[in-house]
DNA sequence: GCCACTAATTTTAGTACCGAAATAACGGGG
DNA sequence: CCCCGTTATTTCGGTACTAAAATTAGTGGC
């Protein structure tokens, strides 16, 4: 057998995993890397000779030659990562293993796409790696930055090039589910599992998709729009122009409407209201989250018997009231399942705001482990400054 | 940048390509395999020692040095394709360059899966490169062939290895959707396009995902089952054991339900009464197939949805009767297509039994360009045999 | 303390590819 | 006919990996 090599990807993959994980020994590199231990030792060989990363103590033997660790010389690179809305941009500065620096939120008006960029540019400094944003809309391609969004009136709207020539550092732009699903890939269920659904409920509903430890983004970008599957011929009508989509059934305004019609809330009622019922043990309010956590459960198993993920992820402002989906999500979901896959796990995971931001700047992080090239330019730009203090 | 190597995979894949494409010129070739004319020069050079690979004529020049066009020695190397149904195998024997020599049908009880072996055996001679069999169910990897199939009454069993052992000759095992799909790589829209699915209406409801050119099989080979996604929470009930699935809506035993509810056939009546009833004009009988068209549709515009491909493909026996799904289908899916995908092309094929076997075959005929290595070892088998005269 | 055993790392000797530059084979314009 | 532009192919000099063998650094038994 020969060589997988992957352009220029395995220093950078490295200096990514010890930013990542934290200190790695040789072998356990060339298992997470898939590369030969042989190549670990050269590479490392040459990072240690330029100074950007360090022996450390060496880890118990477990019989054999102990293991060495290595870690990162301590550098001052930082990800900024910026999470779009439409009344406001949240803007978060992350360390290379992944914690949070510092955050900030700044308000927006869509109708002026280039503020995006004045409100970067207050974060950044020379410790700045690249930016990661993440738009509610489907976007071209990372490395470009083209953006349709709906949800923000934009058509076409050309973020990247513009946050490019405004801030002088690579800018990686995705929709917002996706990076989610690249901050999960890094610190979530992607440490352990190579294929898995992040599924977001809140004001919409989303579906990011990774296949091999991959985003996939469909042939233009398009992939994991669960929330306009279809699920009745009458029914509400959804922001898209037609009826019954399961975003227009279970997101906020869905079922802020369901929860008027049963008059748990007031014509002007807020969706606190809604939750605050349920949690009073309102039987009205506890049935409209049960109905919709049927319907998640119902249309998830038909995105899993399509898909075949290893994990389901559950995110977003909606699982603030995980407690109430769930009577109506589990049998709907399980029932529905083939036997084989009866069992799938599905993680539901505690919600802030900055997750959202947080997961944009992964998207920067996560460049030097972009083997099939998501990031296009942009992600080797990021590599390059990883590569020289 | 430096190479993008794929293992022993360049001579075979070259080879593949000659024999699936006809002649062709060394820039063409390193097109098509993303090579560098370097390389296709270098691989050429051996295979022309080798005798396989001779040199034809030059085609007219374009303006410059014209392209001398290559191709394969004539051999003699068939791949065999068999489909296992509930109560019959159908084979084929098909040549290098897809064209199908032999096709015969035998009958089979699927409770002696081991007789599978004996019907292959009877078309096994020296020049077999491989045999590919489509299983209507789930197969743990091709390379394997362990198969889930409830409507052979099958659990977890070892079709792959029994058959290795009774033959001797590399066996690729799939489900029979993506076996077609694999045939659609080689012959069909996979030749200009790299995202697309392959749908299949009959007896059951499936979906082949291709994704960049490789077969998606999901986390434990379940990937497309679109036949148990969820419509309804009454109706008829599914072979799965679920309410409301696809299948038992659309598949034939569905169509035949919905038939005698509205009194188009009798109890006992068959399809063909049905087909029959529509061609002749009967309302009942066209709107029993209109309103499948509809929830194909429907359920299609979720699934486009989800996975974004460039092209999705109609097949199977169901398409008999398109013309009168089509009525219902075409405003169901693009009325609920988002804007950007409304275009999305269908095709619809054209459809014989042989198709089945012959996707069959082509999971062997693809093994040389088999660079994601979904068929393991027994795609090295393959290549190996076909580059040993 | 010496030995067997284990596991991590390094060394060695390739291999399979690439990019860039050189060369070859045409057609067309003077 | 000779030169030019164009396109196909080849040559050349790397580069980035790999597998297998050798080496190193521990453990535990005696």
């Amino acid at each position: 057998m020969n060589a997988v090599p992957r352009g220029d990807l395995v220093p950078a993959g490295i200096l990514g995993l010890l930013g990542t994980q934290g200190p790695t020994s040789r072998v356990d590199i060339a298992r997470s890397l898939r590369l030969s231990p042989a190549t670990v030792t050269q590479v490392i060989k040459d990072l240690l000779t330029r100074g950007l990363v360090e022996e450390l103590a060496s880890v118990p033997s477990t019989g054999g030659r102990p293991a060495r660790l290595l870690g990162l010389v301590a550098r001052t690179g930082v990800a900024i990562g910026a999470k779009v809305t439409a009344d406001h941009v949240a803007l978060v500065t992350v360390e290379l293993d992944g914690s949070v620096r510092t955050s900030t939120v700044h308000p927006f008006d869509p109708r002026e796409p280039a503020s995006v960029g004045e409100i970067l540019a207050t974060a950044l400094d020379d410790s700045v790696l690249g930016v990661g944003v993440g738009v509610p809309g489907s976007v071209d391609a990372q490395a470009s930055g083209i953006v349709d969004a709906p949800t923000l009136g934009w058509h076409d709207v050309k973020l990247g090039p513009a946050l490019r020539n405004r801030l002088g550092v690579p800018v990686l732009v995705d929709n917002d589910v996706n990076t989610l699903a690249a901050a999960e890939r890094l610190y979530g269920v992607g440490r352990e599992h190579s294929s898995y659904l992040v599924v977001t409920i809140g004001r919409g509903v989303g579906c990011g998709i990774v296949v091999d430890g991959a985003i996939y983004r469909g042939a233009a970008g398009g992939a994991g729009e669960i929330g306009h599957i279809p699920l009745t011929d009458d029914g509400p009508r959804c922001g898209c122009g037609a009826i019954g989509c399961l975003e227009a059934h279970i997101g906020s305004a869905g079922l802020l409407r369901a929860a008027r019609e049963r008059g748990v809330v007031g014509p002007r009622g807020r969706l606190a209201t809604l939750l605050k019922a349920a949690r009073d043990g309102d039987a009205s309010a506890l049935a409209v989250y049960a109905e919709a956590g049927r319907l998640l459960g119902r249309t998830l198993a038909g995105v899993v018997h399509t898909v075949d993920p290893e994990v389901v992820v559950l995110m977003g402002e909606g699982v603030d009231a995980w407690e109430f989906w769930q009577p109506g999500f589990e049998p709907a979901l399980r029932g529905r399942l083939l036997p084989a896959r009866r069992e799938l796990p599905i993680v539901v995971e505690p919600w802030t705001e900055v997750q959202w931001a947080r997961g944009a700047a992964s998207l920067v992080l996560a460049s030097p482990f972009d083997s099939a090239g998501t990031g296009g330019d942009q992600s080797r730009m990021v590599r390059a400054r990883l590569g020289t203090p």
